[in-house]
DNA sequence: TGACATCTTGTACAAATGTACGATATTATG
DNA sequence: CATAATATCGTACATTTGTACAAGATGTCA
């Protein structure tokens, strides 16, 4: 298993990961192709902060070729946990509630996502 | 109405305004003695960070006896629709459905709290 | 009115963050 | 094999962030 007390993810990095999540690993190069348009960014910026990640051990790497291929090292839910948790802390209080209430408002989330959430809910 | 181009607001900054809007307006000693039980932070601290929020336009104040009581100078729900968007962005590349399952099952969240969304979401 | 408690202000400072250049290593290609 | 292309690594650096002390201002109460 993997370590526990996980150093803190900047906002930035904490972006990063979830890419990588997302691809289910990529190389630096990956990762730039696959950043939100609006989102200017240097291949070198990415490059540290895939190296910050690494160091903190959120990512560990294997080589292909010339390039590293970038791979989560710790679960994605411990991340989610971690990072909903201290922003629900921030802006809410804590409480869960409101924020769902304004997803459901302005988050483009329809009856037919309630009606699954609902069903989580219920087991 | 208010200031259009906001300065970003950085982790503890978006705790503290929270805790403005929560307790409506308060003093740097209000904002302390609201501050949860394990938040261990100095009145000298808060106090730094409110003045950086009166600074980026978050905040305005009124003198009550020898003391600054805040307010704040933007609406709620800007601030909120800007963090949410911004960290729904990071962490899940912006789709709030995942962050929705997320709390469902792990949020405390209980079928009536779903009943009122699905409300919400009808209207 | 004078001492006390409480505030604000100025200032500080280390660490974290965002961003990136230049040098060097490695791979693929003609 | 020489060269171009592409990577990583070391390093840098301005800002922002988190945290706070010391000094001076101001209100309060005996």
């Amino acid at each position: 298993m993997v370590r526990k007390n996980l150093p803190t993810l900047s906002p930035s990095e904490t972006e990063i990961l979830s890419l990588v999540w997302q691809l289910d690993k990529a190389t630096v190069q990956e990762v730039c192709d696959n950043l939100p348009a609006e989102r200017k960014i240097a291949y070198a910026t990415v490059q540290t902060l895939l190296r910050r990640l690494e160091r903190k051990g959120y990512l560990k790497h294997r080589i292909k070729g010339k390039a590293y291929v970038f791979i989560p090292a710790v679960k994605r839910e411990l991340v989610i946990k971690r990072s909903v948790g201290d922003f629900l802390q921030r802006l809410f209080g804590g409480d869960p509630v409101p924020l769902m209430q304004y997803l459901a408002q302005h988050g483009k989330i329809n009856a037919e996502d309630i009606e699954k959430l609902k069903k989580l809910v219920d087991k």
